[in-house]
DNA sequence: CATGAATGAGGTTTCATTCAT
DNA sequence: GATGAATGAAACCTCATTCAT
């Protein structure tokens, strides 16, 4: 007569901690974070909620530990492409579409990083891992830039920060506004037409303010 | 019985309306709808928390409320531009630069968005007004684009959906992650000349996306 | 059919916040700070846990509500006795009975002092209220010290501060002790006789420490 | 296997029931029974938290186990005086200077006993080892007595234990009640001046209680 | 029209204790 | 003998909302 254990116990502190940090991810990027609840955290993870306790602390240092993680990964993904080794014109479309293409397939990101400034960053503050991840991403743009420029192919003078917010800021707002989007504008932000026009349309807008001749844009 | 005719007298029940309205919105614009307290927002007007229950409801419908008065205020400054009435470049010119500042003055704007948007605009999804208010504003950008057109200035076939977007998303964006921007930077985003600079790079970024000899666009 | 409502409405916020405030009272005494509990209280005033909050704010400013309570009370009952008016020898003597008497009829004073000493008399630390009132009864007992100095009936230079701290501690200790005392002595503190021995035991006391001629004690 | 033979070598069992025990007397006199956490107990003690419940059963064996050790050590420092062997009055002045000393020296006895009087001796009664001891005790205190009265120095039948309770008294609740004290006098109790006072007033007191000649006490 | 009093449900966090190795 | 992982129960407190006047 085998008995199927109601939940397993899992004996694993590695695994477990794991297990929260993904629900916890879900969680917040759904709700936010004042509307994220820890029950519901437990419930996902279907570890017992004390447990997020043991080994986060609380609510917040929760919080901290997603956002951090959330950086960590979209970084890494970004340095899996190696635009260091790419032509300058093509690394620069590379980012915009990859970065694009990140927004669209990982969500939480978006909600998340909105709940953090609602919030004035307040569990970021300070923090210097993300910070150093942020830097070596702007020095690396800067990279791309100065070698862009050396060739002819870019402007010269590009503010490389500047740039990258508004690399990140003509795919991130379209999808974090796409409900209001579709309130307002009255047509789903989301259909794979509507997608593809932006990406086209965000490829234009950041290739024309880089390149010296944008009329080869496109 | 003396009345003050000269005045345009509120009646109270009128006045009580307009300030839980204006409570509300700088209580959901500064913790978000699940953050926000219908307590605070009581002590904040300074009226009996019943009222709030007679006037609008509940908390949904409170904020429903906040954000049509939001985007009618939007909409309204600007009509008062009279876009049409001006030379198209210096029409999208204004454009970027009304649309910058009315986000620096009005931050509320940015929190209210974000957090509908979390809530997958419940609230506004199949709203009329505020889609009426969007399209004719799309409706006027169309039409300056094709002015722009006709004189040679613009390039053709831009799509105008899509610029609006972009115009509000270079300014958005940037304000709206301000916060995770100081802690990732490391620099604050609203020091005067970074304020200054990012118009100038927004101007740049629209400007040559839609001029056919953007050369001159500086 | 009537219906016996399962809890009676008060709608009379002086008598909630009595009728929680000697709910708290109990409890507190009975557990002290911290093995008190908020729900027991609820239930013992037969109201809802949150009101609590809604009168007292936490757990702590309601053991100061009842500490500032309970401090007023015995003050209160002092004064009652008019020991100003009396003669000196009388009026030490029925301070000493009066102590003994308040502290066997009024139990919770004795635990919830020395709970409030556990911690550090963190919830009275800097109160005007209940200094104030300790003031005046030192210097009531100091005017009845030097009247019976001036009788020659007392010794002189007596310090009322200590007398008073004395006077107390004669009483306050054993009752305090009482069970831990029938623990370690065998036999119940309580007894009638126990009870009646101890207050001549603590007459005697008083009486030699502050008279001329110790020998007309008892 | 190099062994240290000359220092009596505890086995780790042995070691870390005494971490333990100590760790715990500190913990139990903080906060008291109720305030005292488990955790916090492994974590003076440096052990984990298991090896408590291994080595005691539970909480309430642990407090047990440290009151057991707290009145044996009191009594074991008392009886280190050698009052038997003293002149009567010399013996009750060594005692209540000794009392007062091992209470200034050792504040957890002060906060144990009250918490285990809050809970109203429920680890301590029926307990044989406590009781032995004090039974020693007093019966030691009415041999001086005794002797005293012998000599005429004291008067006649005075009843020990109430002796022995006042003598703790006037001392006990003195530094027991030191934090109300200060907040209702208005004063620091612990001031090395008012604690030399407050030992000379208790002496007079004791020392005029049982002298036959009180003025010859100070 | 207005208000202070009241509440059930549920929020985060803490606790003593036990499990599995 | 020793330990990190895990847990059910219950602690304090908060929330949107309704009641009674």
């Amino acid at each position: 007569m085998a008995v199927t254990p109601s939940a397993p116990r899992l004996r694993d502190a590695d695994k477990s901690q794991l297990v929260i940090l993904s629900a916890a991810m879900d969680e917040f990027s759904q709700y936010g974070y004042a509307g994220a609840r820890v029950d519901r955290i437990a419930e996902r993870a279907e570890i017992n909620k004390r447990l997020i306790y043991y080994y986060f602390g609380n609510k917040d240092e929760l919080f901290l530990a997603v956002l951090e993680r959330t950086y960590a990964d979209i970084r890494a993904a970004e340095q899996a492409l190696h635009l260091d080794a790419m032509d300058p014109v093509e690394a620069i479309r590379q980012l915009v579409s990859f970065t694009w293409h990140y927004y669209l397939e990982h969500p939480e990101f978006i909600t998340l990083v909105n709940s953090e400034n609602l919030h004035e960053a307040r569990h970021l503050a300070g923090n210097e891992r993300v910070r150093e991840l942020q830097q070596a991403y702007v020095k690396m743009v800067q990279g791309i830039l100065e070698r862009g420029a050396a060739t002819g192919a870019f402007r010269k003078g590009i503010d490389a920060a500047n740039l990258c917010i508004t690399i990140a800021a003509v795919g991130f707002y379209y999808l974090s506004n796409q409900h209001t989007g579709r309130a307002i504008f009255g047509h789903d932000f989301t259909r794979k037409s509507a997608l593809a026009a932006r990406l086209q349309f965000n490829l234009d807008t950041v290739m024309r303010l880089v390149l010296r001749h944008p009329e080869q844009a496109s």
